[in-house]
DNA sequence: GTACGTGCAAACTATTTGCCTATTT
DNA sequence: AAATAGGCAAATAGTTTGCACGTAC
């Protein structure tokens, strides 16, 4: 969902308990614009593109924070050799992987609210965000795999 | 489920189109005896301990390999820093993973079984295997979050 | 015999950390 | 002013790769 309307990032931060820092300000609220999977470095280089520039090791640092608190979830994502972030309420991004070539599905529905609901009555936890990932081989891995 | 009868890896690697050796079988053996995920180090030190003593690499490169023909799958665990493992159809591990102290509950059962058949006639997928994370705060945390 | 797999060590890449300075509260 | 965050560079850890040798088929 591109077009949400921008967060109250400062909001947020203070919430969590943090500091409000324009790094911070800007990881967050590029994160909610994109509502994607997005690597450390992928941040580091696009608000560098966009003229905020600052160190590889903020951005991870304020990931970590951001993880720790439940605003952030991380996963990793094939396709990429980097752990990847998102907002945990707000992006509910699965994928249908084909483990052969690589291509990716991106699946729109969710099948597990009510689940979730479950668990949180069960647990006693306070669910923030989930990943889901489903492996398998498409048409065309598929016929190759009989070949061999 | 550990009692799982001894699978047949050398057929499983022809199958694959791979080659029947020493190091593979064992690998393959023991994801499928241990069905839990295991990150390449885990598999080194323990076929280490039992004996069975090969490079690291190997460790890596057959696994890879695997999960490239759809008989393993990869994903991140939390708690690990490295990529875990595990093999496809036979390990259905979900978790519940607080994001502030790190405690993990697994989860038994599987609430997606459906919605894998559905994807598989709209993709034209085989699907081979599935990730399932979720996230958020357990009872402790929650109440550690408020005095922030 | 050939193609493919393995071992080792070196190379890479992602991530974390130490230390000192800057900013927020 | 005190506490926390940021920047930079160095350190670490996980993973990949090149190359010579070994093994499966």
């Amino acid at each position: 969902m591109k077009g949400m309307s921008k967060i109250d990032a400062a909001a947020l931060l203070k919430e969590a308990g943090l500091k409000v820092t324009r790094q911070r300000q800007a990881i967050l609220e590029l994160l909610y614009e994109q509502a994607l999977h997005l690597s450390a470095e992928d941040i580091y280089l696009e608000l560098k593109k966009r003229g905020e520039e600052f160190g590889l090791a903020t951005v991870y640092r304020t990931l970590a924070a951001l993880e720790q608190r439940g605003i952030l979830n991380k996963s990793e994502q094939p396709g990429s050799a980097s752990q990847c972030y998102f907002p945990a309420p707000h992006c509910h991004q699965h994928q249908l992987i084909c483990t052969g070539c690589g291509k990716i599905i991106y699946l729109e529905d969710c099948p597990a609210e009510n689940y979730l609901r479950t668990l949180e009555e069960t647990y006693h936890f306070q669910i923030t965000g989930h990943s889901f990932q489903i492996y398998g081989l498409c048409p065309g891995c598929r016929k190759e795999e009989r070949h061999v």
